[in-house]
DNA sequence: AACTAATAGTGTAAAATGTACACAATTGCA
DNA sequence: TGCAATTGTGTACATTTTACACTATTAGTT
C-alpha cells in the first residue's frame, strides 16, 4: 500500500450547528435520530467526510441535504477529538456552525430528517458531545459579532434597526439602548438605507435597510486593525 | 466489522504551531524534515493521531516529543482539510498552536529533531500549507490577546512591565505608548509586584511582576461579559 | 376629527476612557 | 559630576460611551 505506514486512519464527521432567528430568540435546528445508536434521540446534523472531498464541502454538502440551502454562511467552530465521543467507533467530529435565514429553507427537506428549531437556550439535551459543540459555537458567534458585523444572514434581505437590535440582544442574551444602538451601527454605514417602510409593523413604521456591501466587505477586511492603542486588557 | 459502514477512514494528523519571543522579536520552531517527501524542506512538527488517542493528548505528545515540555500552553487553532493538502495520502490536519518559554526547553530533543527557531516575520516557505496553518494561528494569537490577558507563557516567570510591552508590539506589530501602557495593564491588577529589581537592565531597573494568579484566572474565566453596551461594530 | 398607545428618529449633557505629552527619578558609565 | 537611557508618575485634551429628553409617525379608538 502506498501512504503513510504505521499510522491509524479514522472516520471523521463533520456536524453542523445551524443557528436561526424569529424576530425574538436565536433558534437551532437539530434532527431526531431514526437510526441507531441513540435512536430517538435529538441531535445535530453531520456526516461522514468522503475521501475525495473537502472538508468544508462536506460541511457545505451536510447542510444542503438537511436544508436545501445552497450558499450558507458557514464557519468552522472547533474540532472534537475524545476517544470515547462516538460509543460505535472511534470519530472526530468537525463542527461547523452556520447563520441560516428561514426564508431559505426547504420544508421538504426538513421533513424528510425529522428536523424542528428549537429554542437555542431551553433545547433538548443533545446526544454525544453534541451539547459541547452548540455552546462552543455560540461563544464562536458572540466573538465573531463583537468585532464584526455578523448575523445579517439571520435576518431577511430588507430589515429594520429594530430588528437588527433584537437580534444582537439574542446573539448576547442583554438589552441594548434603542437610540444609542442605532446611532453606532448607522454611523458605520455598513447599512443602506431603502427608503421603504417596514409594512409589517403596527404603529410608526421604521425605514429598511439593506446591507451596504462595500462597508461591509471593507470591515471583514480590515481583520488585523482593531487594535487603536492597547484594547488587550482593558475591561 | 462493527462501526458504522459505508465511511472512509482517514488519516488524522496533528501540527504544531510553537511560537516563542526573544525579547525583541516572535520565533517560530520549525524542523527540517529527515524523511521523504519534502525531504530537508521546511515544516511545522507534527504527527498521527492514534486510534485510543484524544486529540489534545496527540497535540500535547508532539510536543512534548519536539521539546520536553510537559505542560504547554496549548490551543487548537483550525482544521485544514483540503483534498490534495497531503500528496502522500488524503490527511486532514488539526492545528494546535503552543507558547513557549526558551527556559523550559530540552535542547537535545530540538537537536534530535533538527529543529530551529526562526524569526516569525522572515522564516523560510514551508511544506504544504503550513504557511496557511502559521498565519490562521497568529491571527488566533491577536483575537485572543486582545480580549484575554494572554501571552506571559512566552516571558520568564518573572518581567517587566517594559519586556511585556515589547512582547504585545510584537504580537501585534505596533509601537504602544510606554506611559498609558504602563497603566493600562497596572490597573487591571493582574500583575503583582515583587519589589525586585530587574538586573539584566542596564539603566535604570524597573520592577520584577509575576502574575496574580487569582485576578488572571478571573479574567480567564469572565469570558462572555466583554459587551459593555455594543463594542461590535464601534471601530 | 381628536385622542391615545406604541414605536421611530434626533439631540445632548455628563461620565468614562483613550491619547499625547511633560517632567522628575534611577542607574551605569565617561 | 555630567550624560544617556530608561522607569515612574502626572495631567490636559480629545474621543467615546452612556443615559436620558424630546419630537414624529402611524393605526386604532372615541
Amino acid at each position: 500500500m502506498i501512504g503513510y505506514q504505521h499510522s491509524s486512519r479514522i472516520l471523521v464527521a463533520v456536524d453542523c450547528i445551524i443557528f436561526g432567528f424569529d424576530g425574538e430568540r436565536l433558534k437551532l435546528l437539530i434532527i431526531q435520530r431514526n437510526f441507531e445508536p441513540e435512536m430517538g434521540n435529538w441531535s445535530l446534523m453531520g456526516g461522514f467526510l468522503d475521501l475525495d472531498e473537502d472538508l468544508h464541502a462536506a460541511a457545505v454538502r451536510i447542510l444542503y441535504t438537511l436544508t436545501g440551502i445552497h450558499n450558507p454562511y458557514l464557519e468552522q467552530v472547533h474540532t472534537f477529538g475524545a476517544v470515547q465521543r462516538d460509543p460505535v467507533e472511534r470519530t472526530i467530529s468537525v463542527g461547523y456552525y452556520s447563520l441560516v435565514n428561514s426564508e431559505d429553507q426547504d420544508p421538504v427537506a426538513l421533513k424528510d430528517h425529522h428536523a424542528v428549531w428549537v429554542d437555542l437556550h431551553s433545547r433538548p439535551s443533545l446526544i454525544f458531545d453534541h451539547d459541547t459543540m452548540v455552546q462552543a459555537a455560540l461563544r464562536h458567534l458572540r466573538y465573531k459579532a463583537a468585532l464584526y458585523p455578523v448575523g445579517f444572514e439571520l435576518l431577511p434581505e430588507k430589515f429594520t434597526v429594530s430588528q437588527l437590535q433584537k437580534l444582537y440582544e439574542a446573539i448576547y442574551d442583554v438589552k441594548l439602548d434603542r437610540r444609542n444602538f442605532s446611532r453606532k451601527i448607522l454611523t458605520t454605514e455598513i447599512l443602506r438605507g431603502t427608503g421603504e417602510k417596514d409594512v409589517t409593523s403596527v404603529t410608526k413604521k421604521g425605514q429598511l435597510f439593506t446591507l451596504n456591501q462595500d462597508k461591509y466587505k471593507g470591515y471583514l477586511a480590515g481583520v488585523e486593525s482593531f487594535l487603536p492603542e492597547f484594547t488587550a486588557l482593558s475591561t
